[in-house]
DNA sequence: GCCAACGTTGGC
DNA sequence: GCCAACGTTGGC
């Protein structure tokens, strides 16, 4: 039994890693959220859900492609690792602090979803959209079929 | 358990 | 590059 496919909203920034980038390596794991809650909602993550791939801290903030979640959740390999900015002194092998799930490309949109224009529909998103909350930096964040219907009618 | 100091995020 | 907002750390 599995339950109804969710959605989610991931950000990236493009000078890290863009939507091309995950085009030309088709699956990649999202590490080096160290952000609690997030890691959370990564947890919660099903294979299948659909993910809206953002890109952010760049000139044209906005939603530029669509992914998917392609594993389950699975510990961050890079909080074990010294050599990585990403490396957790007090996450061990047996017990991890951060996971984190791997995403896959499924299209980039026609056009950037700008944050601009998304704020436009801030009504209609509702209030406890995490993207457009005052002051929130979340860069996982879940979105509802309805959030996730809305956002891509304005492709 | 409080809270000041610090580091980070991310829009602008 | 600036800086507001936020999360985390660590002294007490």
């Amino acid at each position: 039994m599995t339950a109804r496919r969710r959605y989610w909203l991931m950000k990236s920034e493009p000078d890290a890693f863009s939507i091309d980038d995950l085009q030309r390596v088709g699956t990649e794991p999202w590490t080096g959220v160290r952000n609690y809650q997030a890691r959370n909602f990564m947890r919660s993550m099903q294979v299948g859900d659909g993910v809206l791939f953002y890109h952010s801290n760049c000139d044209v903030p906005g939603i530029v492609g669509i992914a998917k979640v392609a594993s389950t959740p699975y510990p961050d390999p890079t909080q074990f690792d010294r050599k990585s900015d990403y490396y957790d002194p007090k996450a061990t092998q047996e017990q991890p602090r951060w996971d984190l799930v791997d995403v896959s490309f499924e299209r980039k949109l026609a056009r950037t979803i700008a944050l601009e224009e998304i704020r436009r529909h801030a009504d209609e998103l509702g209030e406890g959209f995490a993207l457009t909350q005052r002051g929130s930096r979340l860069s996982v964040l879940p979105v509802t079929a309805a959030q996730w219907k809305l956002l891509l009618s304005l492709e």
